[in-house]
DNA sequence: ATTATCTATAGATCTATAGATAATGC
DNA sequence: ATTATCTATAGATCTATAGATAATGC
């Protein structure tokens, strides 16, 4: 049991109370309902039920229910970021880089649990209180363009070859959504090829994805 | 004035009585809010005074809030569908068929008002009342799917390569919303080329991009 | 008589807050 | 005394229906 277990009023299920445990269930159901259903058609009793908790309780670890998804989304972006920072500072062939990154950006969105990758498209992320978030996936959208301009893409054409590449990367998420039995690794590898394809680079050969696990399994954390 | 135009109580604006005015007017005011805003966050309130209607008349013209939304998702992928089953049963080359169907389908989504696109993303078109408009867009992914076999592409390979190629076509609908004030014609010149290379096939030249064009002006309705 | 609208509202929520309570910790 | 939960509910909706009404059509 994780400290704090234990402290607190039971919950009405007779499970001990346990704060961080209760954060994590309220994420775990919330990712699994917003994911499915949406955000504004998911209600915070659903939430709550899921979590094994009462409909109020969620106040005593979010503010509000937007908060929940602020978190949500955080979770999601934040490791595609990270990863991407490293690779555009890397010195490794453009092209490398470029598969790594788009191979592991959809393999995270692709091997969440709940298809968190489909909390982009929800509408409410155009929320004033979720700027946040919109900034760091902009941030990663920045990424991508430079390793596309570092491709030798026409200046005037980054942005718009970006933007392809962004989309191809993300529209796992609505893939995923229409075929839940999808084969995810087959669709990553493929991804990866597409996106070095789209962005008008030579046809990805074996050894370019040796090099680019290599890369992905030897970068500093 | 249409048909049927003043009969009927006058609206409380002032205006004059008119179902298929009024029926537009709930399509567009719909169309605006659900793309923006969402579909559940979105009330049937917010539509009718966007539309110049009291929200008890909304239901005069559609039997439920869902029915507007189905009515907006059919016009949205019913042109696409006419088209690619036009294009798949056509003689030209599959790479000339394959971009003007790329051009044309981004073309038709970018190009919509209120970037109707983004409705395919809502979680809502997983309803069980919104199986016609799944079914209708499923039709249209078999298309792409026709011509990426076509194409040359390895048996295989053919699914995961289509559900590429098609989340590429849809990504549009992010794009914009990201960005509201987006190159669209830029968009789909690189979009329809994007999904020619995402695709495998030889760099699009100018002679292809000609042809396609001849192709689809030249299409019979 | 028919049509397209209106006003009024029933009934069902939904989010967030107020205040109580049942644990552990000191 | 502090913590994590609970019960109860205020206040604000939101969808859809009932029934009235102000036009035109016959």
């Amino acid at each position: 049991m994780g400290k704090g277990a234990g402290v607190g009023r039971p919950r009405a299920s007779g499970a001990a109370a346990n704060r961080p445990d209760a954060r994590q269930a309220v994420l775990d159901a919330a990712g699994e309902l917003f994911t499915g259903a949406g955000y504004a058609a998911t209600t915070t009793r659903a939430i709550a039920e899921r979590a094994g908790l009462r409909q109020a309780s969620l106040y005593y670890h979010f503010p509000a229910k937007e908060d929940i998804l602020a978190a949500l989304l955080a979770e999601t972006v934040r490791p595609s970021l990270a990863l991407a920072a490293r690779l555009v500072a890397g010195s490794a062939p453009v092209e490398v880089r470029l598969w790594a990154l788009a191979y592991a950006d959809i393999g995270l969105l692709g091997g969440a649990r709940h298809n968190l990758g489909a909390l982009y498209l929800l509408p409410e992320v155009g929320s004033p209180n979720l700027a946040r978030f919109r900034a760091e996936r902009a941030d990663l959208k920045a990424a991508y363009g430079k390793l596309v301009a570092a491709a030798g893409i026409a200046p005037e054409a980054v942005a718009t070859r970006t933007d392809l590449v962004f989309g191809l990367v993300e529209s796992i998420a609505v893939t995923r959504r229409d075929n839940p039995s999808l084969d995810v690794e087959a669709h990553i590898r493929e991804g990866a090829d597409g996106v070095v394809r789209l962005v008008g680079l030579a046809e990805p050969t074996e050894e370019l994805r040796a090099a680019a696990h290599t890369l992905l399994a030897t970068l500093p954390d």
